[in-house]
DNA sequence: CGCGTAGTTGATGAAAATCAAATGTGGTGG
DNA sequence: CCACCACATTTGATTTTCATCAACTACGCG
């Protein structure tokens, strides 16, 4: 049971709040105008905070430091995870642009964060957080509504974790990334796979070793196929979904 | 994999607001004047919707049901749960009194609810629910801790369902609701366990047989005694906790 | 080009599921 | 009050799935 090891935090660069809103224009899919218009309404922390990068494999905080801010992905993938002291590890989610963490509001951390791939990620102190809700009192209810999904798709992952066969995790596990994908790009069936075979395998509870002879068998049986760069195709929606089983 | 009948919903009883708040004063542990004095302070629902009894084992809402309502356990002990279409069922949780349940905010809800014992609801409908967050707006914010907090032990879950093994996931099952016991009634090491090995069982993604096995290995090396009634006393929380592992 | 790591495939083992039966327990009716 | 019944729990035997151990292959990078 690997446990990654833990590289201290090395942001490659920091801009400004107004400089990293561009980039997040320009680099999302969003047109400019847009965010440019409206950016409170759309993103009510795109001008707090700042927006720092980090190479792929950096931690951006540990289970256990002290909470003292809260974070929205800009761009790339994180790896969240919990550890038990022998090193077993749990991959609680993967994170991508948009989704936040550390809204806990716990005293410290109860899950580390780290690169999958290079990213960016904007820094919310949590005193700039708590006057931000001060002042937008419908923020709260916004980030209730965030919450409450995220709490659905891990009652999702628990009926997977608990229940599901290998097979059936892994082709659960390509579907929501399928709709994720979908839902920026429809219509698309292909989804990047950036993270490891052991990164799945602690997500899904299992090996790299079962997590690869799944990808086989569904590759075998023509619902996958497996194509460069770490990309999937989905091929067969349907057959996957049957798998899958559950709504989730 | 034996899946629950669902019994259709009987309410024993119905109390408006005020008399139920009678109720809980005098089935809780708090204090009748304090929750007299303030009640809106203490829990900002308690003026609004009604108490409802359920007998053990009714169904309160299923999966997939209008979400028209969310719940708050005034007495007794709840399960939710979801099913895979073959009739595996996994445990999401128990609630307990206080505990909120319907905050999901989609549509429908995504889990089934059932009384272990009987148990008294509240019910508070959806419209009631967004206009007192209309009124109050620190409730949301209020709200946002619970759901952290719920978020934090589905967290938690994962870990024990993906990386815990059998005997390890039964020392942290008990250990949390020792926790919670010893939270009303410090220095409590007895807890009641309302929920058939069945539920447990579901709960930690094991069957009844691993369940018993490991209530057995627990006894059998002195960490737990079984007492009448489902009460489980333990005996050595130290070597639980290192059973258990982790912080969950 | 070769080294190192990630991924795949194969053989074996262990934990938990399944199958099966005995034992307890609470509730009901005689 | 007791006997009986249905069902929950425990215990035992066997099977299955997935983990572990081991070897091989492929890919990326210096």
């Amino acid at each position: 049971m690997a446990a990654l090891l833990a590289t201290s935090v090395r942001p490659t660069a920091a801009y400004p709040a107004s400089v990293a809103a561009g980039v997040l224009a320009r680099t999302g899919g969003v047109p400019a105008t847009v965010t440019a218009l409206r950016p409170a309404e759309i993103d009510p922390f795109a001008a707090i905070g700042m927006v720092r990068r980090f190479d792929r494999d950096t931690e951006l905080f540990a289970e256990g430091n002290e909470a003292d801010a809260v974070y929205k992905v800009v761009e790339g993938t994180i790896r969240l995870h919990k550890l038990l002291p022998d090193g077993r590890r749990q991959v609680i989610g993967f994170l991508q642009a948009g989704d936040m963490m550390g809204l806990a509001m716990a005293g410290t951390y109860l899950y580390t964060a780290e690169c999958v791939t290079a990213a960016a990620v904007r820094r919310i102190p949590r005193a700039r957080f708590e006057a931000t809700m001060d002042e937008q009192p419908a923020l709260a209810r916004k980030l209730l509504t965030t919450m409450a999904s995220e709490l659905v798709a891990a009652q999702d992952q628990m009926l997977l974790l608990g229940r599901k066969t290998a097979v059936e995790k892994l082709a659960s596990f390509l579907l929501v990334l399928g709709r994720r994908a979908a839902a920026r790009n429809p219509g698309c069936r292909r989804i990047d796979l950036p993270m490891s075979r052991t990164d799945i395998a602690d997500y899904l509870g299992l090996t790299t070793e079962t997590v690869s002879r799944g990808f086989t068998k569904l590759k075998t049986s023509r619902l996958i196929r497996l194509l460069d760069g770490n990309v999937v195709e989905l091929v067969d929606t349907e057959a996957l979904t049957d798998l899958a089983d559950c709504g989730a």
